[in-house]
DNA sequence: CTTGACCTTCCCATGATGGGAACCCTTATA
DNA sequence: TATAAGGGTTCCCATCATGGGAAGGTCAAG
């Protein structure tokens, strides 16, 4: 298997998988004589489960951490379980803060017009004028 | 008021107050006869607004379009309206996207065990093996 | 007059990804 | 069999917003 097929296996970017290669977090993989990479079944794998971690949205880094307890069979599941769970509440951290942003934006939409008159909260909010809130 | 008390002032780091200026984002102030910049009260007031619109997580190019729109004094609201609905429907897509991921994250950390022993279905799923639901 | 706290510019790094150039290899088809 | 299409390879550059740090100029207080 070479590159393209084994990005189609497992939706890592060759360009993605050279990457992950250059940084280490995978293995080098053999080469054909004329210099193409060679991915196994084995290494297809393991591109899969980086891609999964990805997708959960682990840092690079993470990843590799979680790829490493992977590899050794005497892991402790708790390790893991911390890894996921602090990731968790990073998760959760962003989520409120991205939901305090939609809150105030869309109070202040809310309260904005939205016609063709240039009278606008929004940029009266951004300019650092207190709000009127509408009736409501 | 040098680029350091422009930068308390604000909350915006003399490097960004730099950068921003670079980027065309603020207009270049003057400068003192020895080079160093010089921030009226109303660059002062520009700066305020373009750290809220970023802390409201517009990008700096929105903010740039929302800095033009606020010194337009004929704008209409509801171009205002139109960009910060587009930015909360952005920001509520992410919000979708984190909490999908917390959500499977939650799942997998509640099916291991956490202990000492290397059998681990945060792995496992990882790995692209099916999850077997813990009884519930 | 020295010291320390500013300021200036310039370059480099981050994290994860894509774009593209220049060049080599393989495979199918005319 | 020659050629073209569609791989592969390396290398460099760009993104976005931010910080770090070096080398050097300036200002104010002791």
């Amino acid at each position: 298997m070479n590159i393209g097929q084994a990005s189609n296996a497992t939706g890592v970017s060759a360009k993605m998988i050279r990457y992950y290669e250059s940084i280490g977090l995978i293995r080098a993989p053999l080469r054909t004589e004329s210099n193409y990479r060679v991915y196994s079944s084995d290494e297809v794998h393991t591109l899969r489960f980086v891609k999964r971690a990805r997708t959960l949205g682990f840092s690079v880094e993470e990843t590799a951490t979680l790829l490493g307890l992977w590899q050794d069979k005497e892991r402790a599941s708790a390790e893991v379980k911390s890894i996921a769970t602090g990731h968790i509440a990073a998760l959760e951290t962003k989520i409120a803060e991205l939901q305090s942003m939609v809150k105030t934006l869309k109070h202040l939409a809310n309260c904005c017009g939205g016609d063709d008159r240039p009278n606008c909260p929004i940029l009266d909010d951004l300019a650092g004028e207190t709000i009127k809130t509408k009736g409501h």
